[in-house]
RNA sequence: CGGGAUGUAGCGCAGCUUGGUAGCGCACUUCGUUCGGGACGAAGGGGUCGCAGGUUCGAAUCCUGUCAUCCCGACCA
């Protein structure tokens, strides 16, 4: 492709509208433009990028046997109202875009593909003798975030290869499942990314089972912990750890002490002088059930830990049933003015017990449960003589024992959040680290969720009729491409790996009045195009600077120049990367460059 | 949805406090000089100042409303 006939316009200057390194850089660098909040176009050098990263996702897919097909993107309600997820994914904060038609059907634009597959499957799976199969896809998904940010990283329109598998059991499932483990590290690896497979929370998309796969880089909105041995890595949201052992405590007896102006933990533990790991800390949300109940929830976890607030979620989602519902809609710490509308009397914020009564609350509607979900996190479970609220403000009690003053809350989960520093539960030697990563992959090991509400079944060899299993496998196909720049980009620029760089040389005639740079660059974009190497060929009458500049900004691993060294019968060639230049004889050129890209394409 | 900020030419910004009919840099067009790391000179083109009301003789500027965008939080297969 010849420069000076491509659509290429780049900035000087970064675009206000960008925060993060990667999303200024393909802003600059004209791979891509905003056409909305969230909404990008893909110019072309940006959409060869894509079709690179499609190509090695493709690949992958095929050799472990899945098929590729294509599904709608505009989907039926009531597909998802089979499921259970219309409601979830369309009211509250839900991030489906739904839309009613002319005949008044209510549509939704898909952003995901569970429901759609598994009528397929429904449709077209009789028996054992068809599995187990897996389609795959490749296209756009739409997704209402709430706050779209960083580019590609978080659209509302983004690319996404989502794939879903059916099988007999559990245990074909767990293989295929293997195999796009493998099939996921090969494609982050081809793609050239530093990358780390983590456990993963499987949050509303369900299921038992998930591996979520982190491209490293500090602008991750996801923080991931990590053992140095290798052994364990985690999405914090799912992460698991011994916490540090609580200190004795120096109380032995009970007593209500004056604690004035110590609302928080910190300021309670300086006053006492204290540890954090005697205190019994008191924690109030509000959770929506798809019921449409409210139900404050009190969690009463050791001072020194936080709560985890996904964790959280998924054991209010196991007690959902006991509300009359089935899922979580929202899950709140209340402020002041919410609490208002259901409190009978104020609480002592900052002072409250693990008995705080059930009378504080009131009903103002038949929504609202006036009594407390009281969980207790196992931090708090073997604690002795402990601090706590004592449900008056300014006063807190000490050297409290759970069936002495308080009653042990009966519901004891695990709702505490790891941390850096805590000791993992496989190698108590072993300290969790923790780094930032952006969710490129994940994959799901579903069960039966999707086939039984869909009622996709299969016969047996038996003749008896069994829901498919099922497991679902994702890339955010967009996301990875600036993900990629995330990850390597220099003062000047995109510094792509060569295995998805929208070219991988590009030829630079310094000067246009020098008919011998002309002739030897244009024989050289000749030479190397019929070698199968894509090239560009800046042919625009621009200053050799300017050319440089763009050539570093757009990140093309190669870069030939036909200049001052060409009296010598030589020309310049530098890698973007590392900045070496080397003087090559024209014939060189070819095959140094075949020998580079297959070198880095491995 | 809560908190914060910003909307002025394709991009980055000034002007607003103190109202008088819009400016700078980059980019773009033409000519000349230059020609290996974002050249120089000259001459040009391009803007309903986000939108709608209001105040005023007069509004980019003051007031009200509204929309959009970005940041923090909440949220997020």
């Amino acid at each position: 492709m010849r420069l000076s006939q491509m659509l290429f316009v780049t900035l000087r200057e970064d675009p206000a509208e960008a925060e993060i390194p990667s999303h200024k850089l393909l802003l600059r660098a004209g791979y891509m433009r905003r056409v909305a909040s969230g909404v990008y176009a893909y110019l072309p050098l940006l959409w060869r990028v894509l079709g690179k990263v499609s190509e090695i996702v493709r690949q992958e897919m095929n050799a472990t046997g899945a098929q590729e097909c294509l599904l709608p993107q505009l989907q039926p309600a009531e597909l998802w109202q089979e499921s259970g997820r219309w409601e979830t994914y369309t009211k509250a904060e839900g991030i489906m875009f739904a839309l009613t038609d002319r005949r008044d059907q209510a549509l939704g634009l898909g952003p995901t593909h569970e429901e759609v597959i598994t009528a397929i499957a429904r449709d077209m799976i009789r028996s054992y003798r068809q599995l187990p199969l897996h389609l795959y896809q490749i296209q756009t998904k739409f997704r209402d975030e709430i706050r779209p940010r960083f580019g590609l990283m978080r659209g509302r329109e983004f690319i996404m290869k989502d794939g879903y598998s059916f099988h007999t059991d559990a245990e074909s499932l767990k293989e295929t499942y293997q195999d796009m483990y493998a099939a996921y590290s090969n494609i982050l690896r081809r793609c050239g990314l530093a990358f780390r497979a983590v456990e993963a929370d499987s949050g509303a998309i369900g299921g038992s089972g998930s591996t979520e796969f982190m491209v490293l880089a500090d602008a991750g909105e996801d923080e991931v912990l990590y053992s140095e041995d290798g052994q364990y890595a985690a999405n914090v949201e799912k992460a698991v750890s011994l916490p540090v052992d609580a200190v004795p405590s120096e109380f032995s007896e009970y007593q209500v002490l004056d604690t004035p102006n110590t609302p928080t933990i910190e300021s309670l533990a300086q006053l006492l002088s204290c540890s954090p790991t005697q205190i019994v800390k008191n924690v109030l949300y509000v959770a929506g059930f798809d019921s449409g109940k409210q139900v404050p929830v009190l969690v009463t976890i050791r001072g020194d830990q936080d709560v985890n607030d996904v964790k959280l979620q998924n054991e209010l989602t196991k007690l959902a049933a006991d509300y009359g519902g089935t899922a979580v809609l929202s899950l709140e710490v209340p402020d002041a003015e919410a609490q208002a509308a259901w409190l009978a009397k104020p609480l002592p914020l900052g002072y409250i017990s693990p008995g705080v009564g059930d009378d504080y609350l009131k009903a103002p509607n038949k929504d609202f449960v006036p009594k407390f979900l009281r969980l207790l996190d196992q931090t708090a479970v073997d604690l002795e003589n402990f601090v706590t609220g004592s449900d008056q403000t300014g006063r807190h009690v000490v050297g409290a024992t759970w069936g002495k003053q308080f009653t042990l809350p009966q519901r004891v989960v695990d709702v505490r959040k790891a941390a850096a520093g805590d000791r993992t539960l496989h190698d108590p030697n072993q300290v969790l680290q923790t780094a930032r990563g952006i969710e490129i992959g994940h994959i799901f090991q579903l069960g039966s969720k999707y086939s039984q509400a869909l009622g996709a079944t299969y016969t047996n060899e038996a003749g008896q009729e069994i829901p498919l299993e099922m497991g679902c496998y994702g890339v955010g196909v967009s996301r990875l491409a600036q993900a990629a720049v995330e990850q390597s980009y220099d003062k000047n620029g995109i510094i792509w790996p060569v295995a998805i760089a929208p070219y991988q040389a590009i030829v630079v005639i310094p000067n246009l009045n020098a008919a011998d740079q002309v002739a030897a660059a244009e024989q050289l974009y000749a030479d190397l195009t019929a070698a199968g190497i894509e090239t560009l060929l800046d042919d625009r009458n621009e200053r050799a600077g300017v050319k440089f500049k763009d050539a570093d900004l757009i990140g093309i691993p190669f870069r030939i120049v036909t200049g001052r060294s060409l009296k010598d019968g030589k020309v310049e060639v530098v890698k973007r990367a590392t900045g070496e230049a080397e003087e090559l004889a024209l014939d060189a050129v070819v095959p140094t460059l075949q020998g580079w890209i297959a070198e880095a394409l491995g």
